[in-house]
DNA sequence: TTGACATGTGACCTTTTGGTCACATAACTT
DNA sequence: AAGTTATGTGACCAAAAGGTCACATGTCAA
């Protein structure tokens, strides 16, 4: 398995993307705090956070007994560059502050 | 399954991801035209166009017999702005863009 | 209308993935 | 040292996904 499809199998799971919304949030937290946020065991957690870890979505850093947990965006931008060149970016943020606009309205 | 559970899904596929790619590089091409360039049967590529399709990655237009598929980069662009912000942004690009300049030294 | 061409559908099988559990290691506290 | 706290490992099972095939629909051309 690549780099790419690491970081795509990654994404591909609702709670692993929750797990990203929590460290976008605020980052550096540890696996009981992420885990008391899930319906899940800690081990499913933790899994989830390994699966992460090795896509480069998250790294870590030990501090003593605990495992702390940042958010690191360089994939996803990654993923934006492979299929928005610079010249289609201008239009498709238009659209989407357009559709963020639309939806404020309603 | 909700908007983004697809959008995710369908990208973590490779051939999946292979196809935009050729969407990415010349749009408004027919199943026949994509399954050429697939080492897989007609009935798995019309598989995973569907699945694109029903993501909103992909758009397409009916013209008689035939089926033209185009690539919509907005569900892409809001992948982007989920977990990066526009502070984080200027930091990210300018990583990227160190990458990039790394590894053409090489 | 007849035949060829382009695409669509549902069943089927194999492989992968999400989640849990019993068990294990490592570090802090008293 | 002993008990508690935080995390790691491998086996296991149920559910989902990738790919193929037999069959069906719709469109063009002569």
């Amino acid at each position: 398995m690549d780099d790419d499809d690491r970081v795509f199998k990654a994404l591909a799971d609702p709670s692993r993307r929750f797990l990203l919304d929590l460290l976008f949030e605020r980052d550096g937290r540890t696996l009981g705090e992420l885990e008391s946020e899930l319906a899940m065991t800690r081990f499913g957690v933790a899994k989830h956070l390994r699966v992460l870890e090795e896509a480069g979505l998250v790294v870590t850093r030990r501090s003593g007994r605990e495992k702390l947990h940042f958010l690191n965006p360089v994939p996803i931008r990654l993923i934006h560059d492979r299929w928005i060149d610079k010249y289609t970016e201008h239009h498709v943020t238009t659209l989407v502050d357009l559709k963020h606009t639309l939806e404020e309205e309603t």
